[in-house]
RNA sequence: GUGGACGUAGCUCAGUUGGCAGAGCGCUUGGUUGUGGCCCAAGUGGUCGUGGGUUCAAGUCCCAUCGUUCACCCCA
């Protein structure tokens, strides 16, 4: 087809698909607003030294995926492919911690990455997410933690489970790195060949590699990155442990999660979607205690995490769980012509301004045509004028599931909408 | 970037060893004056992704190309 198209890896919402996306956003808004976090909305575009900076030059999202382009001023911008960078840039520009020493945000919208499509993953797709900012206890991952399980609780979702593991601090991984190197060493030959490479660069995604026999060497032999923590970080990560089970979050320890993003200390944590296929981490996130002061803040200790929003919607999908509320006509005004379509105008628009959802034809069809026009919208109610409606100043007022038929003016049907039966 | 699968009506898909392009759903209009859902009838709908090639004849066979999709890499 030689028609105008979306972009690869790009997605309408469509209008009948949208109140799912509002239902979203609003239980954003009342979910974290009642733990007092706050909006940020930033930029979709950044400098690019900002990302190249934050998440790290040779990540794979910096080296290889980022919508890059010069401006008209030669300055090199770059699609935003992940939030935490953009926010910290706006703590840092705007001096949060002038005003408090702590800043609770979430933030939903846009990113953009360019891979391959596939299932759970697209060029443009959408996240929500909070960033807890000034706070190096556990408490703090605890509650963002806490966060992200209740948000899946409310929307229904049963199939998931939360993974939880501590990476430590800079220092100690790096130990970690070249003790786990030396013990695997005699055993390269026996990883798949995506691994022999990997066991180099980029020693600690061994764990992620999904070849059966890689995982049965790295049980054998690989040692636990728990067991390396430093005593502090230990007790932190056991102290947000608690705090989870005082709630009754159940998680499990998974010492082999290992985060794709370079800047995370200590605490890491996923959730991933049971129901889902190869892309299932419906949520992640951690700690990042060094961020701030690497983007040139003083150092501050931070922790937030990051869902995505067509994954959460697929998993509920898979589960046949219906979320938010598709919009229905409270009532559907069926005129036989045009002295009807006007003479209750007033009526109709003073119904609107109380809230109610009033529906008009315009195509002057047939009054069989409204009425499967109504019914096909799912309206309640369908009023039916004609010149003897008119001139007696009442309209038939007809609830679509009962059937049942009353007259009705513009006084009573205030009421009747009120109250959703005749 | 690499590999596999698939492109036929708005949607989901049939289409035989090459022989006039189909169904269901949807949409529109009717089934006695101004009443929906079920049912019935009619109508609407397609450059068979695109470009070449083989053939008397291609939706069907061959080549190329584009698109979609799943998986790898990586991540939400």
């Amino acid at each position: 087809m030689g028609a105008l198209k979306s972009i690869k890896g790009t997605r309408d919402v469509l209008p009948w698909e949208s109140y799912q996306w509002q239902a979203v956003e609003k239980l954003c808004r009342e979910l974290f607003g009642s733990y007092f976090y706050q909006e940020i909305r930033t930029p979709v575009f950044e400098k690019t030294e900002l990302f190249a900076r934050g998440i790290g030059e040779f990540s794979d999202i910096v080296s290889k995926e980022m919508y890059s382009f010069q401006d008209k001023g030669g300055e090199w911008l770059t699609l935003r492919p992940e939030y935490t960078a953009s926010v910290i840039r706006s703590y840092i520009q705007h001096h949060f911690e002038q005003q408090s020493a702590l800043h609770k945000i979430w933030y939903a919208g846009p990113l953009f990455r360019q891979e391959r499509p596939q299932a759970g993953r697209q060029r443009q797709f959408h996240q929500f997410g909070i960033e807890l900012i000034g706070s190096e206890f556990p408490e703090a991952d605890a509650e963002v933690i806490t966060l992200a399980c209740e948000f899946y609780k409310k929307t229904g979702l049963k199939e998931w489970e939360l993974h939880i593991n501590s990476i430590g601090n800079i220092h100690d991984r790096q130990t970690y790195i070249e003790h786990l190197r030396k013990i695997l060493k005699p055993h390269i030959e026996s990883l798949c060949p995506l691994c022999q490479q990997r066991f180099d660069n980029n020693t600690l995604r061994l764990f992620d590699c999904k070849n059966s026999e890689c995982q049965a060497v790295l049980d054998l032999h690989a040692p636990n990155i728990l067991d390396f923590l430093s005593k502090e970080d230990k007790e932190h990560f056991e102290q947000v442990c608690d705090l989870l089970t005082y709630q009754g979050i159940p998680y499990v320890i998974n010492p082999k999660l290992v985060r794709g993003l370079d800047y995370y200390t200590r605490t890491t944590f996923e959730i991933k979607g049971k129901t889902l296929g190869a892309q299932d981490a419906l949520c992640g996130g951690g700690r990042y205690d060094n961020l701030v002061s690497e983007l040139g803040g003083k150092p501050t200790p931070s922790v937030g995490f990051a869902a995505g929003i067509e994954r959460l919607l697929i998993a509920l999908e898979n589960e046949t769980i219906s979320f938010g509320d598709y919009a229905c006509p409270d009532l559907y005004v069926a005129s036989m012509d045009l002295n009807s379509y006007s003479g209750f105008l007033k009526t109709w628009n003073e119904l609107r301004s109380m809230g109610f959802i009033i529906e008009t034809d315009l195509q002057r069809r047939s009054l069989k045509a409204m009425m499967r026009d109504a019914h096909k919208k799912n309206a309640r109610f369908v009023a039916v004028i004609g010149s003897d409606e008119l001139k007696s100043g009442t309209f038939i007022l007809k609830q679509l599931d009962t059937g049942a038929e009353i007259k009705a003016d513009p006084v009573s049907i205030k009421d009747i909408l009120k109250k959703g039966s005749l």
